[in-house]
DNA sequence: TGCACATGTTGTGCTTCGACAAAGTCGGCG
DNA sequence: CGCCGACTTTGTCGAAGCACAACATGTGCA
C-alpha cells in the first residue's frame, strides 16, 4: 500500500480522497491504465507532504526520483548565473513533474518549490523505463504534458518579448487563475495558492513595485480583489482585455 | 532509395555526402541503430530542398509529417494574437523537427521557416509510433532533443525576464555563433546562416533600431564584424562579457 | 546600366518602468 | 499585549530603449 511519510491524518485523508476520485475520473497519467495496473504502480510510490516554500528538488542535482503532484501547486524556478531567480512555470495538481528521465536527462533542469502545501507521490527514476514500457498510456500522457509545457513556454517567450509589463502581469494572473483557480461567488476566480507581488514580479520579469501599483489600480477599477498573499480575479473578462487588448 | 524531390545535383550531392558522413559518425537520431535499420528508415523518407525564407510548416496546421534537418538552419517562429512574430529558437542541421507526434500533438505548435537554404528529409507522422517502437534509440534521441529545447526555452525566458536588451542581443549572437557557427581565420566565429537586424530584434524582443545601434557600437569596438545579413563574432570572449558581465 | 526595393544607419523626442527611499499594515509568536 | 519580520504601498527620479522620420547603402532584376 501507499506509505505515508510525514503525512498527518488530514493529509492522508486528502490523498485517499483524491486517489478515490482519480480511480473514477482518471488522473491524467493513469488514463488508459486498469485499476490493477494503477494499484501496482501506487504500491511502488512514496508519498510525502512538502510544507509551503520547501524545495522538492533543485536544479542541477541528480534526478533520482520523479513525482506526481496530488495536491497543491509546484513552482518551477530557474536561477540565472547572476543569482536572480525567475518563475518558469506553475504545475497544477494531477500532473507529473521532475520527469527528467523522460527527456533523457540525468539532472533536474529546474528547481521545484512548493508554492502551497503540497502532497506528492514519487518513484525512483530507474522505474521510468519500466513504467513507460509496461504502460504505454503512461508514457504517452507524460509526453503530452511535456508538449503542453513546451507550448506554455513558447507563449511565455512571446509574451516577454512583445508585451508591456501591464499586459504581462494581467496575462500571468489570468494564467494562474485558469490553472490554479477556484470559482468564487459572483463570477470571480480566486487563485488557490499563495502569491506575493514578488512572485508575480519574478514571473513577469518586472519588479515588486510595479506589480503593486498595477494591482492597486486594478483593485480600484474592480478587476481584482487582493488580500495579502492572495489574489482573486473578480472581472476575468475585463482583465483579459488588459492582457490582450483588441487590435483596434 | 532516397527520392529526391526538386533537389538539384548540388543538393543531392550534399545530401549524399552528409548521409555518408552520418553512416560513419552517426546523426544523433540514428545513433544506436544499425546501418540496415538506418537504410530501412531512409527508404521511407522524402527529401526536399527549401529555399531560404520558405515555410516548411505553419503553426496550427495538421502535423502530417516530421522532419530531419540535413543541411541549413530552421527558424521556429511564433505569431502572437496581435500579429507580431518572434523567433522562438533555431534548429541546427542534424536534428529532428516538427516532431509533434512525439508530444502527442496533432498540429504544429510553431511555424518553421528556412533561415538559409535547407535540405530536409521527412516522413508521414503515422510512421512515428512505428519508428519509436521498432528503434528505441530513435525515440530516446528525440526525447533528448526535446529536453534540450526545453532547457533552451527556460534559458530564453530567464534571459528575457532579467537581462537588459544589450545583454540579450549579445547572448543571442553568442548562441547563434555557438549553434550555427563556422570558425574564421583569427579566432572569430561566423554565423553560417543569414541574419537581419530584424531577426535579432524578433529574437530579443527588441527593435530593429536598437539592434542596429548595438551592432554598430560593437563593430567599432572590434567585437563583431557585419556585412549585410551576415555577422561574425570577432572577439567571442569580450562579447561573452557583454552578454553576462561578471558580478563585480 | 539603372531602377526598385530591401536592408541598414542615425538623430530627436517621449514613454515606460526600474531604482531607491520611506513608511504603512498584517500576522505570528513569545 | 507588544514586538518583529514579512509583505505592501506610494512618491520621486532617471535612464533604457521604443517610435518615428529621414536618409544611406547594398542587391536583384530588367
Amino acid at each position: 500500500m501507499l506509505c505515508f511519510d510525514k503525512v498527518g491524518a488530514g493529509g492522508a485523508l486528502k490523498v485517499l480522497k483524491r486517489l478515490d476520485e482519480s480511480l473514477l475520473t482518471g488522473l491524467a497519467p493513469f488514463r488508459q491504465m486498469s485499476r490493477a495496473e494503477i494499484r501496482a504502480v501506487l504500491d511502488l510510490a512514496a508519498s510525502r507532504r512538502y510544507p509551503e516554500g520547501s524545495t522538492v528538488f533543485a536544479a542541477g542535482f541528480p534526478a533520482e526520483r520523479f513525482y506526481l503532484l496530488l495536491d497543491g501547486t509546484i513552482r518551477v524556478l530557474r536561477t540565472t548565473p547572476e543569482g536572480e531567480q525567475i518563475v518558469v512555470l506553475h504545475i497544477p495538481a494531477g500532473q507529473l513533474f521532475g520527469i527528467a528521465p523522460a527527456i533523457g536527462a540525468t539532472t533536474y533542469p529546474g528547481t521545484a518549490v512548493a508554492a502551497s502545501e503540497v502532497i506528492a507521490l514519487s518513484w525512483p527514476s530507474r522505474l521510468w523505463s519500466d513504467f513507460t514500457a509496461r504502460y504505454p498510456g503512461f508514457g504517452l500522457q507524460a509526453m503530452r504534458t511535456i508538449g503542453q509545457r513546451l507550448g506554455e513556454l513558447h507563449a511565455r517567450i512571446a509574451d516577454l518579448a512583445t508585451r508591456q509589463v501591464e499586459q504581462r502581469v494581467a496575462a500571468a494572473l489570468m494564467q494562474m487563475a485558469a490553472q490554479g483557480g477556484r470559482r468564487t461567488t459572483g463570477g470571480g476566480i480566486e487563485i488557490a495558492f499563495p502569491v506575493t507581488r514578488q512572485n508575480i514580479a519574478d514571473m513577469t520579469g518586472s519588479t515588486l513595485f510595479t506589480v503593486s501599483r498595477l494591482l492597486s489600480a486594478w483593485e480600484q477599477a474592480g478587476l481584482v480583489a487582493s488580500r495579502r498573499r492572495h489574489i482573486a480575479v473578480t472581472d476575468p473578462h475585463r482583465l483579459m482585455l488588459v492582457a490582450s487588448p483588441p487590435p483596434a
